[in-house]
DNA sequence: GTCTATAGGCAGATAGAC
DNA sequence: GTCTATCTGCCTATAGAC
């Protein structure tokens, strides 16, 4: 091991984590390998040795997202026990990533996805039916104790809340204010809850 | 007045609806000269007679599909009387754009943003303002009369109604089913209407 | 695993003829 | 207003030395 001792696949992971920042604020077609060298300060030639093409590092970004995310969904879940605070919990994960100045991964591939290779595409699509799956289940739960309402179906309701959150972020980032997000996050899921139990208060 | 006899700025608008249709799939920084060039078939360089630089393009872009958007909202404010329907109207302009394939211009350069010249990026904010202060005064309108409710500010659930179509849009586009957007709308809309007023079906 | 060098392509933009 | 030709720069990707 020489002075320059890195653990395996820590450099993998710096790349991942500048380019997943970068995606995050710029976009897929915002940024480049020279970018993502110059900030790390090694050259584009070694970033193709640990992901020979942009589509290869684009699967892998989207896929260590993803099953971060899935695993904030279940703490989230073994911290709480009713709907609403889990669907709260949701929310929050966005307003995490919204913290540092970046739009949604998946949310901003969404964006490019027309200009995307397959495999960043399927992989894309697979963040949100998981993410669909999630709040189904949460949302059954809710509906069944009598904690959640919601017109229509199940399915419906969760990419309504998963659209509304990423709209969200979206307007929150242009206009450089969180609370945007906050207030809107609330707003949905105030739209949830049962009449008997939801806020009426109201200002202008 | 010769053969190919064209109206004065006939050129400039089919210009401006190619680079619409591509920024509005493929992103800002998805197209270039040559691809709206190519479908055209005239050279790249006539483009930039009429657009000097692609900024000057996307500030046009953006002013058309403003202004656009503004007409829209005044014809519907005027076919109808009641909030609800204003609202549900508003919706129908998102669904207008979906149904070509496309996403909000201005939704699209909201993901953009970061990598937007600063022109852009004005005209970018000015589209959501002026949809927040029409949506604001007609929430408000519903609000004195009763056709709709909401907790917090008018213009948190200006912003929330926004954000929330324009996500609707971006997952809808992505699963290439337009349903997926108007389930979201509907969901949304419902959400705002008194209790009394709400449809209590649920499905799943 | 990391480097330098370079290939090969496409981007936005300009010059100048017609 | 439109063209061809060209400049310049950046992009992704590869070859081959260390």
């Amino acid at each position: 091991m020489s002075e320059s001792y890195s653990r395996k696949g820590e450099t993998v992971a710096q790349i991942l984590d500048v380019a997943e920042k970068l995606v995050g604020s710029r976009g897929f077609n915002g940024f480049s390998y020279a970018d993502v060298a110059n900030e790390l300060k090694i050259s584009r030639a070694a970033l193709h040795y640990h992901f020979a093409n942009k589509s290869d590092l684009g699967v892998a970004l989207i896929g260590r997202y993803t099953s971060r995310f899935a695993d904030a969904l279940d703490a989230a879940e073994e911290r709480s026990t009713d709907a609403p605070t889990r669907l709260q919990a949701y929310a929050e994960l966005y307003l995490e990533v919204l913290r540092n100045e970046r739009m949604c991964l998946c949310g901003m591939l969404a964006a490019e996805y027309e200009t995307l290779p397959t495999p960043m595409r399927d992989a894309t699509v697979r963040f949100f039916v998981e993410n669909q799956t999630w709040l189904t289940r949460v949302l059954l739960q809710g509906s069944d104790d009598g904690t959640v309402e919601f017109s229509g179906s199940v399915n419906e309701a969760a990419r309504m809340i998963i659209g509304s959150l990423e709209g969200a972020m979206l307007l929150a980032r242009l206009f450089g204010d969180i609370s945007t997000f906050q207030t809107s996050a609330y707003h949905v899921l105030a739209g949830l809850r049962p009449e008997a139990e939801r806020p009426s208060v109201r200002t202008r």
